[in-house]
DNA sequence: GTACTGGGCCAC
DNA sequence: AAACGTGGCCCAGTAC
């Protein structure tokens, strides 16, 4: 059963299997009904607006579909070019998400907020005809399968992350509040005083600078100073002023590192991000070209590992972390068929592999050359390694390098489950023509080139962390789905559910009791993800499972 | 005051 | 060891 929610003059309706509009006068009610007894595909235009006012009536569904994702995703891939869809001109589906309302203003008001009370472009679309031009446009597809499901990945990205955002990170502001005494010394009682650590590591570098104004944090007014003193730098990257040798360095990378810290985790974030014990962060399916997720608020996805130990599971609960090794090559090895380098992650480790059979010298040459490969290194000992490689594993480089060189021409390239990249912009373009032009000059050209080969390594690496993304996507909607299978009925943040993803690494928060059966769980989800991706290719996609009280212990 | 860019650095 | 893919956020600095 497929039903359309949809709104008419602000009022909810609902248009089952392809039926009449039916006005919907309790929606959370509605749905609960409709979703106990037939579990349907629900079609809006949007979760972030239709699903946290259901989840806030705990109410939960199992499926949908978002025609606001499935719309770009079709929009764009090539196994539905030709379509009425991709051909069109762009509408209202083409528009950007809205971001949901912070937490800490509404205090639950996001949840009682009706969608047409938001000011949505989506107010002025269709759904219901969309949703049909969606069908016709998968229908007519090659392999409809392929990108049917797709869809359907990118829909359960959706609910998880509405709901990801709805239950919220455990997050001890204590812990969080003496990790950073512990490091920077206590919070100052002035807003924007530096704390003591920091302030006494800047004394240093100053006087060993001879340089009492300096100004750390800014990389002109560093530059200026380090030069005064005899240290000739053209930046101030960490990795730069490591090389050199003078006793302000070691006090001024601390500063840097902790000052770091400080403005982007520090107490200011606490206040604003940490409600009631849960960090809620915006997860953006679909948010970056590749399909990985993006976020804002909060910089959920770049947690520093320095304030993990902060995540804590609430009393009687606990966390079991997840991560899929070496998700990437993995993923390379399979899309590509290349036999051998599936049988090199047979055994465990795929970098080991990779050495066993004769390919390099060392793991550490083994991981180098492989992310060369998928990044496209042209310089370094990893750009000498891929010769190698490339003879060792013939199938999967041809397939990276095909992908550039696709991209280095301005054509589009497609994952496994059929997300495209985008095409170049008019200035790639236009600087292509200029730099192969009558008129071009010797710059002319070395720019073109420079900018083909860039395209290329975007493509390139799109191919695999596109993949990569649709692998983890479908792990997590299995995932979901199980969880959802052992609540049996009990409201979402009553039972163990997923709490936090980054790109391939899932947290679930659990009662203690349920963990081991959960963690059994999220293997044998990885093995259905690889199933739903590459069928009964034998590609392996191992993850480690840790089941631990805080997130700072998962590895 | 707001809007934007570049440098830098965190995550994968 | 070096600078090769995807992002977000903070700060300084600048333009309005």
């Amino acid at each position: 059963m497929i039903i359309v929610l949809d709104r008419l003059a602000g009022a909810p309706v609902a248009v089952v299997d392809g039926g009449h509009p039916e006005p919907i006068f309790d929606l959370a009610a509605f749905v609960a009904e409709r979703e106990r007894a037939h579990s349907p595909r629900w079609v809006w235009d949007d979760t972030r607006t239709w699903y946290p006012l259901l989840l806030s009536a705990g109410v939960r569904v199992e499926r949908c579909f978002d025609v606001r994702l499935c719309h770009a995703i079709l929009r764009s891939s090539s196994l539905t070019a030709g379509s009425r869809l991709a051909t069109a001109p762009p509408g209202p589906w083409d528009a950007p998400a809205l971001p949901p309302a912070r937490p800490r203003e509404n205090a639950g008001a996001l949840f009682d907020l009706l969608p047409e009370e938001r000011h949505d472009p989506l107010l002025q679309a269709d759904p219901i005809a969309e949703f049909a031009a969606q069908r016709e446009a998968v229908a007519a597809a090659a392999e409809p399968g392929r990108i049917d499901r797709l869809l359907a990945a990118e829909s359960a990205g959706a609910l998880i992350a509405v709901e990801m955002r709805f239950a919220g990170l455990p997050w001890s502001a204590e812990r969080h509040d003496s990790i950073l005494t512990a490091v920077l010394g206590p919070r100052p009682s002035v807003d924007g005083a530096r704390p003591a650590r920091l302030q006494r590591l800047l004394d240093v570098v100053r006087e060993r600078l001879d340089s009492p104004e300096l100004n750390p944090d800014s990389p002109v007014d560093l530059v200026k100073a380090l030069g005064v003193a005899g240290l000739q730098v053209t930046s101030t990257r960490s990795w730069e002023l490591r090389k050199l040798k003078h006793p302000a360095i070691e006090p001024l990378l601390e500063y840097k590192k902790l000052a770091r810290l400080l403005a982007t985790n520090g107490w200011s974030w606490l206040d604003e991000w940490v409600v009631d014990g849960r960090f809620r962060p915006d997860y953006v399916p679909g948010g970056t070209a590749t399909g990985r997720w993006a976020s804002s608020g909060g910089g959920a996805l770049q947690l520093p590992k320095q304030i993990r130990g902060a995540v804590i599971a609430d009393p009687g609960w606990t966390f079991v972390v997840a991560d899929a090794s070496q998700l990437e090559p993995r993923i390379l090895a399979a899309m590509s068929g290349d036999r051998g380098m599936i049988e090199a992650g047979a055994a465990g480790d795929l970098y080991a592999g990779i050495v066993a059979s004769g390919a390099v010298e060392t793991r550490d040459q083994a991981k180098v050359a492989m992310l060369g490969a998928m990044y496209g290194a042209t310089t370094g000992e990893s750009g000498r390694l891929m010769p190698k490689l490339a003879r060792a594993y013939p199938g999967a480089i041809r397939m990276v390098e095909d992908a550039a060189r696709a991209g280095e021409r301005g054509e589009i390239v497609t994952t496994r489950l059929g997300r495209s990249s985008p095409p170049p912009g008019l200035a790639w373009r236009s600087s292509q023509s200029e730099g192969y032009g009558e008129n071009a000059t010797a710059t002319d050209a070395s720019r073109a080139r420079g900018q083909a080969r860039s395209w290329g390594r975007f493509t390139r690496n799109f191919i695999v962390q596109g993949t990569a993304a649709e692998w983890a996507l479908c792990w997590m909607a299995s995932i979901r789905r199980r969880l959802q299978d052992r609540a049996a009925g009990r409201r979402l943040t009553e039972s163990a559910h997923l709490v936090f993803f980054l790109h391939d690494e899932i947290v679930v928060h659990c009662p203690l009791d349920e963990a081991e059966g959960v963690a059994l769980e999220v293997r044998e989800a990885a093995g259905e993800a690889g199933r739903l991706l590459f069928g009964a290719l034998p590609a392996a996609f191992p993850v480690t499972v840790a089941i631990v009280d805080t997130y700072a212990d998962a590895k």
